[in-house]
DNA sequence: ATTATCTATAGATCTATAGATAATGC
DNA sequence: ATTATCTATAGATCTATAGATAATGC
């Protein structure tokens, strides 16, 4: 179950007047939503079965959403919008030097922990969404590996890690984006050889070592 | 020592007697299966488009497959044995040292570009599968990660990479794998930064670099 | 005689909406 | 009077199969 803040309710045109209920109905949505795609997906998922997890009709469901896929871009928006909450979070303890970076890179790991029902979801069903919704999907995606671009270019102007240009920032970047990620969707075979701890003590080894390394010869 | 005609192909039951026909058939299938999959992703593509693209009536078609998830785990099984392929084949050409490390992972790389849409449609729709198919895909991809633990290995022996211990070389070739596919996944952003060549440069000394920077033993 | 193929459709959903009813606020 | 909600179902698919026909080999 997530927890969550009012967030600025992606516009999609409802019958409800009253915003607020609307907020809160679309929650009880995206809750029953989330817990239904996770366990069988999203197309064997039926609105029937929302409604009634969600406790409401079918035809009110219909009232606050237009279509299937509404539901579909509800969820992966709320799920983006709570890793990004995380990893906002996990800057705003900010130190500094490559301390800071291990301590970042830990924190957004634990965050992919916790979140591999949903990642794994948005990796999957991204695709089934129409594409002006994709393109909100990735957008979210982009935001949240800028966030440690940001946070890479605040540590190389401070000396906490050594000066590199700005295309190994945004490839480290989304490599940490990326290795967090591939925690959830290799789950099947890496959980089954490290815990938690020691893949995150691996991966940062090989983030940070592969950014001091610079001046390899290849 | 490379003969490829005959496929191990997946034992689904077909009303065919002719094993030959069948071959042909299926092959058929998945090539407009493949195709219409890509475009238009597994669950709107129908089996009467399929049975149309394949030169084939609906009838005919399940003659050769027993469901339409039939039809989704031989493209899957076909996508990846096409990358186990490759993967193999780029071993054959063996050199030794880090710079036979490199060429490995420029030619998996150039696969995963070759083979995006395919890489990617296995990460979308292998969910869709039955679980007994899902476990077959799953031990397809943890064989071709194993290629490449296999490779290192045999690197640091030769002493062409710096011994590490083993659970590093689990995670390296995981790391190859994943960095591959991140370049058909993310591409909506990474290709719009970066070449192919520069990626595969600036990957690969990732990959050395974090090898290399391990503290040595002495 | 057997195997491969096609046409036509049963059967089973599932999304989305129309129309009726209940709750709310002035 | 207006807004929120429910029930019942239209309408639109889509998968899978039954039954009929064509091709093939002995």
């Amino acid at each position: 179950m997530m927890k969550r803040s009012r967030l600025p309710a992606p516009s999609i045109p409802t019958q409800i007047k009253n915003a607020d209920l609307v907020g809160r109905r679309r929650l009880q949505i995206v809750d029953a939503a989330v817990e239904l795609f996770i366990a069988n997906g999203y197309h064997k998922t039926t609105t029937r079965e929302i409604a009634k997890r969600s406790g409401i009709s079918i035809g009110l469901l219909y009232e606050y959403i237009n279509s299937k896929e509404d539901i579909l871009y509800l969820v992966c928006d709320a799920i983006h919008t709570e890793v990004e909450k995380g990893v906002k979070e996990a800057l705003a303890n900010d130190s500094s030097g490559s301390e800071s970076l291990a301590a970042m890179i830990k924190e957004y790991f634990m965050i992919c922990d916790r979140m591999s029902d949903h990642i794994l979801l948005i990796y999957q069903e991204t695709r089934s969404l129409p594409s002006h919704w994709q393109r909100k999907v990735l957008e979210k995606e982009i935001k949240i590996t800028g966030i440690f671009k940001e946070a890479l270019a605040d540590l190389a102007r401070s000396g906490g890690i050594p000066k590199i240009d700005s295309r190994s920032m945004t490839l480290t970047a989304h490599n940490i984006v990326v290795l967090g990620h591939m925690w959830t969707f290799r789950r099947w075979e890496i959980q089954k050889e490290f815990d938690i701890e020691e893949y995150i003590r691996r991966q940062t080894e090989f983030v940070i070592g592969s950014i001091s390394e610079k001046d390899s010869p290849y």
